[in-house]
DNA sequence: ATCGCCTCCTGCGCGC
DNA sequence: TGCGCGCAGGAGGCGA
């Protein structure tokens, strides 16, 4: 499920709720997730207020007094409130009850998510500290990527998706990007101009701002109802449609296989 | 430093 | 209806 938008959409639908409430129980129901579950996190956290949700890339950032849960949603993972006593269902891992009767609940069926405890600085943590900037941040843009990319032989695509560059660009959305900026997904990273990138970057920001609005418009339903945000209901140019024809120029949408994952284009579109 | 490949895991859709 | 297969939105870690 989660791209960047999905995990902001996450953070915001759930913050409101548990923000400046204090923990009262935590149960581990399946600490197996991409690493274990910390077994002292009960005592860590029971008793304190939790003070602010935040988001540093794809991660979850739960800040205490004296320390950060860190957690990641995987391929599959979600996080919703749900009532206190509500039954768990399969796959649903952990519970954090809040003394105002909320609960938020970690599901996560194929368990490459993570829940983390670092009494340090999140920033300071191994998986936080050598990551690229945020996408929709000022510190990024196409100079950026045109400047980290001069010595890089590899794909455009897998360069974009890689979060030492730049944080939050997912298979989707790296597909979806390439192809509004008109640049094949295989040119190499450093054959493509600054003026290509400055184009590419203006896109990616453009695709994931629009994807968090199209989120916001679920948040209502994200807090009280099966926790399915609006994902597939969202308006994709290329990813998933090998085979269809561009929505630009009716040429049969490509599929191939970059690092493992499936990329999708336009070969008439892309051909910068 | 950089790159490609492998891995963790479950569920689902497809073809037979 | 059942079964086997391939594929899935992430990303750390490895050897070369």
């Amino acid at each position: 499920m989660p791209e960047l938008p999905e995990v902001e959409t996450t953070r915001q639908g759930i913050a409101p709720h548990i923000e400046n409430k204090h923990i009262t129980n935590i149960t581990i129901n399946n600490g197996r997730l991409r690493w274990p579950v910390p077994a002292d996190l009960p005592e860590l956290l029971e008793g304190k207020p939790l003070l602010n949700v935040s988001r540093r890339a794809k991660y979850l950032l739960f800040e205490f007094e004296h320390g950060t849960v860190i957690a990641h949603l995987g391929m599959s993972g979600s996080m919703r409130i749900v009532s206190a006593g509500t039954v768990f269902k399969k796959h649903d891992h952990i519970d954090w009850q809040f003394d105002n009767g909320q609960c938020l609940r970690y599901h996560d069926p194929r368990r490459f998510g993570c829940m983390l405890w670092t009494p340090d600085a999140p920033e300071q943590h191994t998986l936080i500290k050598n990551l690229g900037p945020e996408p929709l941040h000022d510190t990024f843009d196409g100079k950026h990527l045109h400047q980290k990319s001069r010595t890089r032989s590899i794909a455009v695509k897998p360069f974009i998706m890689n979060s030492a560059v730049v944080v939050g660009v997912g298979n989707i959305y790296a597909s979806e990007a390439l192809y509004a900026a008109g640049i094949r997904p295989t040119r190499s990273a450093k054959c493509i101009t600054l003026q290509q990138y400055c184009v590419l970057a203006e896109e990616i920001k453009r695709i994931l701002e629009k994807s968090i609005a199209q989120g916001g418009t679920t948040l209502r339903d994200f807090v009280n109802s099966d926790g399915q945000p609006g994902y597939f209901a969202q308006k994709l140019s290329v990813y998933g449609r090998k085979g269809e024809t561009c929505n630009a120029c009716n040429s049969t949408i490509k599929h191939i296989v970059q690092a493992q994952r499936a990329s999708y284009y336009c070969p008439t579109c892309q051909t910068g």
